[in-house]
DNA sequence: GGTATGTAATTGCCTTGACAACTATTGTTT
DNA sequence: AAACAATAGTTGTCAAGGCAATTACATACC
C-alpha cells in the first residue's frame, strides 16, 4: 500500500514518547487510587496531607519549612496544609528548641493512630500501581525516576 | 560497632521507594523547568495550556472533551483553560460537523505561530530532564511508566 | 412518534497551592 | 555593639482545577 498514510489522531498520543504527559497520568491515577481508598475507610485526607503524615510517621518532628522543601510545596502552602491536620487533631505545633522563629511539628496520638488505619491503604496503592512490574523492573524504574529528579534538580 | 542503628532523617527520604513522592519530585521539576523557559522568552503560559496547545499542533482539531480526557482534566477545567487560550487568539471554537452538543477546537494562525516558537524549548526541557540517561534507558523508562498508567487505569 | 437515558459543554461554588509582603528572630559584618 | 542581610513562619490575594447542577442535543427503547 504505497503512499497509504496513517493521519495522527489523538489516540496515538498514549504511545508517542511524551514525558510531561505520562508523569501526569501516573500522578493522576496514583493521587485518584489513593483518595479513593481514603474516603472508602471514611478518612478525609488530601494527597499532600497523607504524604505528611507519612514524613513525621516515618522520620519523626520536623520543621515547615523542610517539610515544604522535600514535598516542593510553597511555605505558605505548608502553613495552611499544617492549619487543617492541627484542626483535626493530627499533629501539634510546638516551639523548637535552638531557634524561636522556627516550629517542631510533630504527631499527636490522634495523628500516630491515623497513620496505622492508612498505612496499609498507602502501600497497597503502591502495589497496586507497580503490580504488573517485577522487581528488577521496580527498582529499574525508582532508579531512573531518582536520577530523572537530580537531573532536573541540579539543573537551575 | 554493633547495636549502632541509624537514626531515621528526613533527608533519607531521597532514596526511599516512595513512588508518589518521586513522582511528583519529577513533575515539579519539569514544570519549573518548562514554566521558566518559556517566561524567558516572553511567553505566558502555564503548563496545561502548553499542553494543549502542542496536542492540537500535533493531532489537529480535537473537542473539548477528548482534551479532558487525554490530560486527565476535569471537564470544567477544560473549559476555562481553553477560554484563556482563546482569549489571547491561540485557539478557535468551532461548531462540530456532526454534533451539534459539540465543539471543534482550532489553532488559529496566532497559535500555529507560537507553537513554533515555544516547540523548541520543549523540546529542549525534555533532553534536558533526559540528558543523563541513554537512549536504553530513556525507552526502557518510557516503558515503564507506561505500564504503570495502564495498569492504573485499568484498576478502578 | 415519544419518552428515557446518556453525553457535550458551560457555570457557580469551593479548595488547593503559588507569590509577594510582612514580622520576628538569627547570623554576619564592620 | 549597630547595622545588615538571611531565614522561619504567617497572611492576603489570586489563578488553577475539582465537583455538582444546568442546558442542549443525541441515542436507545417502547
Amino acid at each position: 500500500m504505497a503512499g497509504m498514510e496513517k493521519i495522527p489522531c489523538l489516540s496515538d498520543l498514549r504511545d508517542d514518547a511524551n514525558f510531561a504527559l505520562l508523569i501526569r497520568q501516573v500522578r493522576e491515577g496514583l493521587m485518584q487510587q489513593l483518595e479513593r481508598e481514603l474516603t472508602a475507610i471514611g478518612v478525609e485526607l488530601n494527597y499532600s496531607q497523607y504524604l505528611v503524615l507519612k514524613i513525621l510517621a516515618k522520620y519523626g518532628p520536623q520543621m515547615p519549612g523542610d517539610l515544604a522543601r522535600t514535598l516542593d510545596h510553597n511555605a505558605g502552602a505548608m502553613t495552611r496544609l499544617l492549619d487543617r491536620l492541627e484542626d483535626k487533631g493530627y499533629l501539634r505545633r510546638q516551639p523548637h528548641a535552638e531557634d524561636r522563629r522556627a516550629l517542631r511539628i510533630d504527631l499527636t496520638e490522634a495523628g500516630q493512630a491515623m497513620w496505622l488505619t492508612i498505612n496499609h491503604s498507602s502501600e497497597r496503592i503502591q502495589a497496586t500501581a507497580l503490580r504488573d512490574l517485577d522487581e528488577t523492573e521496580r527498582s529499574k524504574l525508582f532508579e531512573l525516576m531518582k536520577r530523572v529528579r537530580d537531573t532536573l534538580e541540579k539543573t537551575p
